[in-house]
DNA sequence: TCATTGATTTCA
DNA sequence: GAAATCAATGAT
């Protein structure tokens, strides 16, 4: 797994791929309270607390965008964990989520909330990514990445939402994550 | 509870 | 080709 090695007293550090490739149902919790960081073309870093995620698990969960197989929209979802898959919905929101797992095996945890800015599609709009981040790999991408601060987040979980299509049993799984301390 | 808004998917 | 669908938000 990782290594706790750290150099000085700057606990803070990139996730590696070692993080982005365990399963979802891992990873999509486990990135509550973490930081994700956005540089704008300005050079600003933007930095904010990750409060909410859900997870999307598979080519069975009929939730899953790639459940219907591997198209155009849905291909970085296949690779290994670690990309960004960003997508357009409603004509004006778009959606950031964090691919995970292993190479063929499509999951991604979907980023609902970041402290400051709930909502999927407020904080796209508030940090201004669009779909040229589609395919941005955040373990060396130089202008999304996502830190561990070695925060213990403590959280509950709830149903998925906006998925009510998926039918059972996918709708009630319990896979969306909300960070409460 | 409804308008917004356009890419993606589904049905023909 | 056309029609329906949609990981949402904000105003009414």
């Amino acid at each position: 797994m990782v290594s706790e090695k750290r150099a000085g007293k700057d606990k803070t550090r990139r996730l590696t791929v070692d993080f982005y490739a365990q399963d979802v149902l891992f990873v999509a919790p486990a990135l509550l309270g973490k930081i994700l960081a956005v540089k704008r073309p300005s050079g600003e870093i933007m930095r904010h607390m990750i409060t909410e995620t859900e997870a999307y698990r598979g080519v069975e969960d009929r939730a899953c965008h790639a459940s219907k197989g591997k198209t155009q929209r849905t291909e970085v979802m296949f690779r290994r964990g670690g990309y960004v898959y960003v997508y357009f919905v409603y004509g004006m929101y778009w959606m950031l989520n964090i691919v995970t797992g292993p190479e063929n095996e499509p999951q991604a945890a979907l980023i609902r909330g970041i402290k400051g800015y709930e909502g999927p599609g407020r904080l796209t709009r508030a940090l201004a990514i669009d779909g040229t981040f589609y395919g941005e790999d955040l373990t060396s991408s130089d202008r999304i990445w996502i830190e561990d601060n070695g925060y213990a987040a403590k959280y509950i979980t709830t149903k998925r939402v906006g998925i009510n299509y998926a039918g059972q049993p996918w709708v009630d799984m319990p896979w969306r994550f909300i960070l409460t301390a």
